[in-house]
DNA sequence: ATGCCCCATTAAATGGGA
């Protein structure tokens, strides 16, 4: 069995206590972050390694994005990437295990695009139209079809009517435009590309992975979303076990206000 | 509109999240 999970963790410092509790919950093998919000130099290292990942791959900076994969396992091919010319840290990769037993992971944070759908008059919206694009070419570009691969983070998009509270309303929202669903869908199929979620899951079953911080009562108002995914390609399909929303930690505080989804590898 | 909160930086606002 290998466990991947992946959780956008809104600032890793603020959240060390929270790490040692998801280990004790689900002691996933590696460990995806996003939003570490962390320069490299600050990253705390020595932490992790305490809590059993002793090998890490971060790629950060000052306050905003930053991306990290912590492993129980050795790690190799360390590999930051960049895209749409910017220094952004949003996608990391690295690969687990060895020879026939290899697995890519990719650990990935799309941007949110601001507030208005409309990339004329939001420049954040354009970016990240043009980062999902960028992202599909990348996928097409650096692996071959029979490859083993996982790519898993917060895509800040959620594709399906169930992935969120309420499909006709948030149609005109940023995270569920139909132009947004396209370009992930895009993605998708640059390697065929499986959502580990829904293979285990149902597409008429409500599923969200992400809660606003602004709602008075965030389980009682329940508009979520699915923003955070895990895909992986074709060669793993058969060896998908079970994919499981963690939403108890929403309810740990200092919450983030999204969850870790974690994915269950057969051998 | 989900909706007046959370995080980081920097020193009481401001930018960004989505």
């Amino acid at each position: 069995m290998l466990t991947i999970a992946t959780w956008n963790i809104n600032s890793i410092r603020k959240r060390i206590a929270q790490l040692d509790r998801l280990v004790d919950l689900a002691a996933p093998d590696v460990i995806c972050l996003q939003e570490t919000k962390c320069a490299d130099a600050l990253f705390p290292k020595k932490e992790m390694e305490d809590l059993g990942y002793v090998h890490q791959a971060y790629a950060g900076q000052k306050a905003y994005n930053g991306v990290a994969i912590l492993s129980k396992f050795p790690l190799s091919n360390i590999d930051l990437h960049r895209h749409c010319g910017r220094d952004d840290a949003r996608h990391v990769s690295a690969v687990v295990g060895e020879g026939d037993a290899a697995v890519k992971i990719h650990s990935l944070y799309v941007p949110a695009g601001g507030q208005v759908p409309d990339r004329e008059l939001n420049p954040k919206f354009d970016h990240k139209l043009k980062f999902v694009d960028a992202i599909a070419d990348f996928f097409a570009a650096h692996h071959g079809l029979s490859d083993a691969a996982v790519v898993a983070g917060d895509f800040n998009i959620a594709p399906l009517p169930t992935d969120v509270w309420d499909h006709m309303r948030m149609t005109r929202t940023v995270t569920h435009t139909p132009i947004e669903i396209a370009a992930l869908e895009r993605m998708k199929r640059a390697l065929y590309f499986i959502d580990a979620l829904r293979e285990v899951h149902p597409a008429e079953n409500p599923v969200f992975t992400w809660w606003s911080y602004r709602a008075a009562d965030w389980l009682a108002a329940n508009k979520g979303r699915r923003l955070d995914h895990i895909w992986v390609t074709p060669a793993l399909k058969d060896r998908i076990a079970d994919v499981d929303v963690l939403m108890d930690v929403r309810h740990w505080t200092p919450a983030s206000d999204h969850v870790p989804v974690v994915l269950t590898l057969k051998p």
